[in-house]
This record gives C-alpha cells, sequence and structure tokens, in this order.
DNA sequence: CTGAAAGCGCTTACAG
DNA sequence: CTGAAAGCGCTTACAG
C-alpha cells in the first residue's frame, strides 16, 4: 500500500495543497463548495489519513496526551484494579475529545521527563506520583499536567484525589463504635507524602481522639503490589496477636482477602473473631464472605475530573490550578463485627 | 522553557546539525571522540531530547507500538481483569524495547484504520477482534498486527491465543468424570469465531463424546461486561431449574461469584448443590469461597509472546505470520462437587 | 476563493 | 571525520 498524500490528492483535484489541507481542516469557508466536495470525494476514495508526524511537526502540537503510571521495575501496575479502572477510563474520554493517548510506565522523574518531551505531548495524567518526584516534574516542565492521588506542597498543582484522611478517620470511628480498641493498620509503606501516609495520619489522630495510641507492633507493612503469599503469612501472625488487636483497618480491599484466609489458618475468623475494614469499595468487596464493609471513593468520577481538568487548562492556558478532593463514605457490609465487652447496641 | 533543537545545539558545539545528529544516534565512529564528548555534554546541559515527530516525519518510522483494544462504546475494557493484566504486560516489553504505546479503543474496524495509519504506527497489538474484522483490517493494512486471542481464516495472521476448545473439553470431561450429565453453559454471545464460540463448541463436543446434548434451554447468555444485577438474577432463576441441571460450566471466572450469590438466594449452595467450573484462573478465583475450580490460561505469557513476535516482525519484514496456541490446564478446587447418584470414587 | 513560498526539526544520501 | 543540500508531509502567514 502506497502512502497517499496531501501533494497526492491535490494533483488528482487539480488544485493546490493548501486548499486540500483547508477542507481537512474543516476551514470550508476558504474553499469553493463545489471544489471541497470534490476534494472530500477523492480524500474518501482513497482512504487518505493525514499524517499526523508531520502536522504535529508543523504545528508544534500533536494532540497526544501522556498518561503516566508510576510502578516499580517487576510490578504490572495494571494488576490493581483500581489503577486499571482509571486508566480505562482516562483513555476513553481522552480519546472522546478526539486526543491520542500515549501510555507510559515510569520508574523515576527522569522517566517522565523524558516523556512529556518527545512527542510534543500536549498534556499529562499522572498516577501514583510521590511528592519529592512532583517538585522535580515542576521545574522543568511546560505542559499542563493533572496528577491523580498526590499529595504536594507544590503551589501550581492541578489534581483529582480523594480524602483518604476523612477515610481514615472513618476507619478508625467506625471500629471505636463498634467496641474496638486494639485496632491494627495494615498497608504499604507510608512512603513520603502519598495516599497510604494520609489515611493513615487520619485514622491515627481519631485513635488519639479517642484516647487511643496506635501500638508500633500493630502496624503491618506489606508491598506495594499485593502478594498473596505474603499476606496470608502476615495474617496467620496477626492472628497470634489475637490478645492485643481485635481488629484492623486495611488501606486496600485487595489485600483483605488474603488475610482473612491467613487469619482463618489459625483459627481466627471475621468477623466473629476480628473485624477488618478496608478501602475503595472494589468489585472485590461483595464478591467475598463475608462482603467488606469498607470506605468507598469513587474512580469513574476522579478519572473523569482528571480529564476534565486537563482540558480546561489546554482550552485556557491561564486558566488556574485545580485540586479537587472527593469525598469518600464508609459502606457498611459484614466484616466488622461490635465487640461483645463494649456492645452499644 | 523554549525547545532546545539540533541546530542549538550545534551552534554552541560549533559543528553541523549532521554531526550532532551523528553523536545523538549513537553513530559514534563517524565523529571525532573529541566532538563527540563536548556534544554529548551540551546535551546533557540543556537537557536535549530529540523532537520524535521531525524523526518519524523524516524517517518515515515512529517507534510507536499501537495497542488496541476492541470494546463496545460504554464499556470500560480495563475493568476486565484479563484485558487490564495484559495491556500491563504489553505495555511494559514494547517500552522494553525502546518503543512508544499508544493505547486506541475502537469499536469497528475503521476506529483500527484510523489508528494505525495516524503516527506512522510500526506495528499494533489487537485485543478482542472479531472475525469478519480481521478481514478489513488486513485488506488496508501495512503494518505487522499481531492479534491476541482472535480467530481467523486469514492465511497470514499473526496470533496469539490459548485453546480454548480444549478448554471447554476440559470442563465437560471433569464435569462429567465427577458424575454430572445435566450441564448448563453460561457466557457472552457466541459471536462469530471467538473465544467463547470455541469453549462452547469443546464443550459440547465432549458432552457429546459421552453422549450427552446441551439443552439450548440450558445455554445462559450474559452481557459482555459484567453486569452483576443481572447475573445474579440469572443466578435466581437458575436455581429455579435445578432438578433440570446440576452443574456448570462458565467462561470467565468473574462471571461465577455473583452467580453463586444468585444460586444462594435461592437455597441452592455451590458446591453442595450445586457445581460450577470456571474460566482464567484469574485471581478472583483464589479469594472466594469456594475458591473456583476453573480453566487455566497463562495470561502473562500471552502478552510476552505476542509482544516478542510483534518485534520479530519488525525486525525482519519477511519474518512468517506466527500463530501461537498456548495451552490450558484444569486447576482442581472446591466448587465442583461430585454427584452423589453417580458416584464414581 | 486560491496558491507559491517558507518553515517545523530531523535524517538521508552525497561530496569533500 | 565533517558539512551543505534536499526532503519527509504538513501548516502558517502572505499575496493575489
Amino acid at each position: 500500500m502506497i502512502v497517499v498524500t496531501l501533494k497526492d490528492i491535490a494533483r488528482e483535484a487539480g488544485v493546490s495543497v493548501m486548499t486540500v489541507s483547508n477542507v481537512i481542516n474543516g476551514k470550508f469557508s476558504r474553499v469553493s463548495e463545489e471544489n471541497a466536495k470534490r476534494i472530500l470525494k477523492i480524500i474518501e476514495e482513497h482512504n487518505y489519513v493525514p499524517n499526523l508526524s508531520a502536522r504535529s511537526l508543523a504545528k508544534s502540537t500533536s494532540k497526544i496526551i501522556s498518561i503516566i503510571l508510576r510502578g516499580e521495575p517487576d510490578e504490572n501496575t495494571l494488576r490493581n484494579p483500581h489503577h486499571a479502572t482509571l486508566l480505562g477510563i482516562v483513555i476513553q474520554k481522552v480519546q472522546d475529545q478526539g486526543y491520542y493517548t500515549m501510555v507510559n510506565k515510569v520508574e523515576s522523574h527522569e522517566d517522565v521527563l523524558r516523556s512529556l518531551r518527545t512527542w510534543n505531548v500536549e498534556g499529562a495524567i499522572l498516577l501514583g506520583m510521590f511528592d519529592d518526584e512532583i517538585e522535580n516534574i515542576y521545574s522543568i516542565n511546560d505542559v499542563p499536567l493533572v496528577f491523580i492521588d498526590s499529595y504536594s506542597d507544590a503551589r501550581q498543582l492541578s489534581n483529582v484525589g480523594i480524602d483518604d484522611d476523612k477515610g481514615g478517620q472513618l476507619a478508625a470511628r467506625y471500629l471505636i463504635e463498634k467496641g474496638h480498641r486494639k485496632i491494627a493498620f495494615v498497608g504499604p509503606p507510608l512512603r513520603g507524602n502519598g495516599v497510604v501516609k494520609h489515611r493513615f495520619d487520619g485514622f491515627c489522630s481519631e485513635l488519639k481522639n479517642n484516647g487511643i495510641a496506635l501500638n508500633p507492633r500493630h502496624h503491618f507493612v506489606v508491598k506495594s503490589d499485593v502478594q498473596p503469599e505474603a499476606i496470608i503469612q502476615m495474617g496467620e501472625r496477626m492472628a497470634c496477636l489475637h490478645d492485643e488487636i481485635t481488629a484492623a483497618f486495611v488501606t486496600s480491599d485487595q489485600i483483605v482477602p488474603y488475610l482473612i484466609r491467613g487469619l482463618a489458618k489459625n483459627d481466627i475468623f471475621v468477623p466473629k473473631d476480628f473485624s477488618i475494614i478496608g478501602f475503595d469499595n472494589s468489585t472485590i468487596s461483595t464478591l467475598v464472605i463475608p462482603q467488606l464493609t469498607t470506605i468507598a471513593q469513587d474512580i469513574d468520577k476522579k478519572a473523569e475530573l482528571a480529564v476534565e481538568i486537563l482540558f480546561r487548562q489546554l482550552n485556557s492556558p491561564d486558566s488556574p490550578a485545580e485540586s479537587l478532593v472527593l469525598d469518600v463514605e464508609l459502606v457498611e457490609r459484614e466484616s466488622v463485627a461490635a465487640m461483645r465487652a463494649c456492645s452499644d447496641s
């Protein structure tokens, strides 16, 4: 198949490339109706598709949005259903705007900068970037950026996230209401200023309001990617601490089923012997038994808003940075039981 | 931030753009060591990144691989963990080769062609395309294409898939071995020549080998995207047919938990009262209780092989089309029980 | 309404 | 080892 160019179309139509270009770009006011029709027909016949590299070069713009996924070298970020769902929506919405999406997995802020500056990328949505990385990215960048679930002190940051602190608080308050006082925290490392840190802070502050302090021994750390075996073993160990803790707040629903399995191995059953509250209200939370009590967030909305903000900035470059915080709420299901000793019913 | 170009670097280094270009492209044999070093330093200092649109135009090549996801208008394809996992691996592997990934969601073969011809895309990996669409794509295309999980009579088709027929057979055989004779089939519509059709065919042929015919009433059709409510209701209906069927083969693990829930609503419990075998051996299969007996496939491998084939064809354009079929196997867990009446133990 | 010219930032022969 | 010229396919002023 020979590549058809503007020039070919122009020759066949007996007009200049300019005229064809005008037709392609919908500037019909500059072309006679007769010519426009004829050219359109020829374009159709030849199945002509403009060479976007050439257009991009000429306009120094590209219609490309880069979607940047932060991840560790051996981690398949999309195995995380939260990330996958988010990405699916973002791709769809970007495409709906007539833009193209390039997806980059990055392991550092250097990777980010490279991704951002190669294809005249017009903007980017970044997922999972940390505090310190964001600083570096901002210092060298010139296209609109929208972060998802990032925290940063950078003044001019566009971000859409959820109220992670409140999520932690709700979890703690609920468990306390149910009579629990010896509560564990389970989640990935508290790197920098991330979502986990905020969930942790909210959780601890609510404990504190009730005169409870989190025993560092009861802060369980898991890897960022869900590793079933490791979590099951952690569950087994938690079961041995059963006299010390009666409940746990877990920062992701994905972790919970394995934890429950590990606990069960040592005859600790949820919710009868041990209560757990998860986070995300993901699909899994209604698939397992007991169904998970969890902190719900609206992932679709988060993705949609991120794209909306990005295009707002693309369309009017002087529009201000926007930082949106979506609400979270507790969804009560079956994985938390009231303590008999301190029943409040 | 001003864009730095080859010319800027050349001016500062006091050489021609050609020389700088040679350095950037690693053709050091054509540049004096002294110059190379100096140029490298200047490039570094200015954080120069080549404009890939320009390069793409000049070389009529792009280093872009298009990943094409077939989906319905309102479907978030990446909510399907199988697709998401696959995409994650593909993106990673393509990136490891120094290429860029563009992700396109398409709803027809026209969309595919447009995606393929805009950015001088060098090749594509296509997920979820149907028979008839493939014909159309091939007729107008000129870059290497690798399909995943597609079936087609097209001669020169590169595809990596799994042995879906065998999957269906294994499921049927296992249920029969366990004494079941009245077995239902649950899955998305049997569109054209797709994976579901093959699982169905393998399933039916094994039934037939055992003198069993699938009653059309026992062929349950679900939507392509998992709709919990609809599936739960289907489970309720199946429960009412409990005298007619004792087991079901379900073409995706994702569907099973909802089905189980629906059945339970009408007091039919898995595996005690009803047996189910799933497909994929996805994460979920070990998270639910009972853990799912299922047909296992290796998604990571499938993704890796697809990328390997693609690059083989990119690197030597005359290399033949490859069609790989990965094996599947039955993973025995807890969702199938032996029929008492026909015990074979 | 239409077109000739110049240019986007790079690479590809080719000549020195 | 080095560079001047032409070209990739498009768009942007500008002139008619």
